[in-house]
DNA sequence: CAAGCGCATTAGAATCATTCTAATTCGTTA
DNA sequence: TAACGAATTAGAATGATTCTAATGCGCTTG
């Protein structure tokens, strides 16, 4: 088990995506939105660009950071207009706080276990130990009677970073209440 | 597995608690509160019958409806603030929506699944199916780094109840962004 | 029984993420 | 180039939660 610990990285997955990731994640997003018949503006395109980028699960305020970068006129409004279309397509996941703003997944837009640290609210995937989701909603639904459409598996606690050093946002992200 | 289905309460707990279970769950509240020197008034007593009274993980202004019953002064500030306390003692647990109240569950204040409507909003138990939170906890804890305190799994869907009719509030429900 | 201390409680203001509104602009196509 | 629908905007509105500052209540001690 301390190998384990010593060696966690086969189960946290927090590392930047590789450039042919993130390109081919990139065009299935865009294609899947022109199948809807929405169309891809320079902004909308660099929103998709600002969540693919980060690997913490960006807040929508995040990405309207990223994003005034470029187009220093972008309004929040159209942030969230995006994800709203991103989340009805099925191409990102939201991790809902009610503490703090939503985070955003879309990377792996489907349900997935998240690590949450309560100091310095990262959120990391945790895919190498992902149930197999669709399975697991077949699972319960006729266990339960329900139609099961989604998953939320979060684990809540203190990154290894946090552990060996307090985050400098540690006591503000509790004084938010986050934790 | 269409028996199951069939009888699926196996698995779903939504049964209002039995006379017994829900006095002795009461002292144990009020024990611990106690022994971290908190006051139990009147009004803090009402609250806690009213967390334990509902079997749909009332949200903080449901339990200021039943309390106000009794008490027709009480603030919601007072619900906020002994819901903090519950909290902060392990005794009650929060239920996050973003999108909505959180809701709370004071019957069982250990992680454990629940099944959430997204047509009525309804929050149920799923707690003969739940992993045994502690060893899951330390499962990941030894395998990720992190030191994991909390678990939350939900599984998002549509009720029997509602798939069998549509909830009167389905719709409202949905337009408030619940789903 | 009275005084005084500290926690409990209050009303209402403040906060903050998110959604809504109504007006404007942009992109495409005719 | 005209015109239509979709995209975008700023700012207002919403709603849950937290904060603030003042008041009330219940105990303890004299």
């Amino acid at each position: 088990m301390l190998e384990t610990r010593d060696n966690p990285d086969n189960i946290r997955n927090s590392n930047p995506m590789d450039e042919a990731r993130f390109r081919m994640r990139l065009s299935e997003m865009k294609a899947a939105l022109r199948d809807k018949g929405v169309v891809i503006t320079r902004k909308r395109a660099k929103i998709l660009e600002a969540l693919l980028a980060s690997d913490r699960h960006p807040t929508a305020s995040e990405i309207h950071e990223s994003v005034k970068a470029f187009y220093p006129g972008t309004s929040l409004a159209t942030i969230y207009n995006t994800i709203d279309i991103l989340k009805e397509t099925g191409q990102a996941l939201e991790i809902e706080f009610s503490a703090s703003a939503n985070r955003y997944d879309g990377r792996i837009p489907v349900s997935h276990p998240h690590l949450v640290c309560l100091a310095c609210e990262k959120v990391e995937d945790m895919d190498a130990a992902a149930p197999n989701a669709p399975l697991e909603l077949e699972r319960v639904s006729q266990a339960t009677g329900y139609d099961i459409v989604r998953l939320r598996t979060d684990y809540y606690g203190t990154c290894p970073d946090c552990l060996r050093e307090p985050h400098a946002d540690a006591a503000n992200a509790a004084e938010r209440g986050f934790a």
